[in-house]
DNA sequence: TTGTCATGAAAACAAATGTACTCTAATACA
DNA sequence: TGTATTAGAGTACATTTGTTTTCATGACAA
C-alpha cells in the first residue's frame, strides 16, 4: 500500500487523502463531503472542506465545483509502461526507437481466476524460470485440453505441488523439468491434479 | 479496450455502459443521469433509468439508492493476484497453500518514469532474461550511483542500446553479458549513456 | 381497428449534497 | 495574561440529482 508519509500534508490531511484513495478504490466513485465527515469522526462539514481545499490546493485532488460526489484523485493512473523500443542482449546492437506503443501488463491479470504462485528452485531454469519467479497461472478446467509442452502446475496428492513442462503420450503423462538434471516424472492421469497453465513470469529484482 | 459486442445487451444499453465505462476511467467517478442522458442525446432522465436498471439486472453496474453518482461498474477490479503459495522447480516438492497474499504487479509501473524495452537476442539468458522478455526500466539520473553487478540498458552512441550486466573498474565501464559466448564491451564513462536499470522482468506466453 | 408494450418527453418532488456563514473552544504566541 | 489564529460545531440554503408520475408517440400483434 501506498502510505503517503513523506510528504507536505499535515496529519489530518493525510488521514482524509488516504481515507478518499481507499473509498475511491473500493467504490469506484467519490465519497460525499458528510461521508468524509463521519469518516473523519467529525460533526460538521466544514474542517473537511478545509482540508479538500488544501489537498487541492496541494494538488492531490481535483473536483467539478458545486457538483456532487466529482472528485478526483490527480495520480498517474497506469495500466502500462511506454515501450521505449527493444534493447540488443546479443552480439548485433539494435538501435533504440522512441515511444512506440504501451506495455499492458494487466489485460492478463484481467483473466478470470488468475493466480500467482512463487517459484522454488531450479528445475525449470532452462525455460528461463529461475528461483523466486512469480508465475502466473490460469486454471485448468479440462485436463484433457493440455496440450503437450505446456508448463503446467500440476499437484500430485500426498506429495505436493510442482511447475512442469506438461507432455501426454499412451494414457501417461509425463512432467519433465527444463533441466537436465531431473528426471521427468511419470504419472497416470488419475494421480496428478492440475491446477494451472503458465501465463506469465513475473520477475522482480 | 474491452468493447461490449458480445454479450446480451440491446444496442442502446450497450452504447450506455461503454460510455459510462469511459467517463469512468477518464474521470475516476460515476456520471450523473443528467450528464448520462445528455450524452446519449436523450432530454429526459427516464430512459436513461430503464436502461441503467437493465444494467443492473443483469449485473453489469450497480449503485447506492438514491445516492448521487455512486454507480460502480461490477468488474474485476485486479491490482493483484492473489499468491496461492510456492511450487517446487526442483526436486523437493512443497506443500501448496492456500491465500496467503497478494501479488501486486503495480507497484513497479508506479514508479516515476519506468518504461520497457523488448529484449532480442540471448546474451542475458545466464541471467534469465529471454529473448522476447518486456524488461521494466527505470531510469538512471546518476551514472555514478550504479552498483556493480546492476543490469543496465545502455546507449552507445553510433552503435545502439544493448542490455548488460554493469561493473566498473579503475575508471573503465565494463558491460557484461550473462552469456559466456560473448565479449565483455570495455568503454570509458564518456563513451556511454545509461538509460536505466532493471527492475523487472515480464515474460508474456 | 384496438389494445399492449416500449420508448421518450415533460414536469414535479424529495433527498442528497456542496457551500457559506456564524459561533465556540482550543491553541499558539507575544 | 491577553490576543490572534485555527479547528471544529452548528446551521442554513441553493443546487444537484435520483426518483416518480403523467402523457404522447410509434411499433406490433390480435
Amino acid at each position: 500500500m501506498t502510505t503517503s508519509a513523506d510528504n507536505n500534508l499535515t496529519d489530518a490531511q493525510n488521514e482524509l487523502y488516504d481515507w478518499i484513495k481507499s473509498y475511491m478504490k473500493d467504490f469506484q466513485h467519490s465519497p460525499s463531503i458528510r461521508q468524509m465527515m463521519e469518516a473523519m469522526r467529525l460533526k460538521s462539514p466544514a474542517p473537511i472542506q478545509s482540508r479538500l481545499k488544501h489537498l487541492q490546493e496541494k494538488g492531490y485532488i481535483s473536483w467539478q465545483e458545486g457538483k456532487a460526489r466529482t472528485m478526483q484523485i490527480v495520480d498517474e493512473i497506469i495500466e502500462g509502461v511506454p515501450i521505449m523500443g527493444s534493447v540488443a542482449a546479443g552480439g548485433l546492437i539494435e538501435t533504440y526507437s522512441d515511444l512506440q506503443e504501451n506495455l499492458d501488463i494487466t489485460d492478463v491479470l484481467k483473466k478470470k481466476d488468475v493466480f500467482a504462485l512463487s517459484v522454488n528452485g531450479d528445475s525449470m531454469i532452462d525455460a528461463c524460470i529461475a528461483d523466486g519467479d512469480m508465475v502466473l497461472m490460469e486454471p485448468i478446467k479440462d485436463a484433457y485440453s493440455i496440450r503437450n509442452g505446456t508448463i503446467v502446475s500440476a499437484m500430485v496428492p500426498g506429495l505436493g505441488t510442482t511447475l512442469k513442462y506438461f507432455f501426454k503420450k499412451e494414457g501417461k503423462i509425463f512432467l519433465e523439468a527444463a533441466n537436465t538434471a531431473y528426471e521427468p516424472i511419470e504419472l497416470n492421469l488419475d494421480e496428478v491434479v492440475f491446477q494451472g497453465k503458465l501465463l506469465a513470469v513475473w520477475r522482480k529484482i
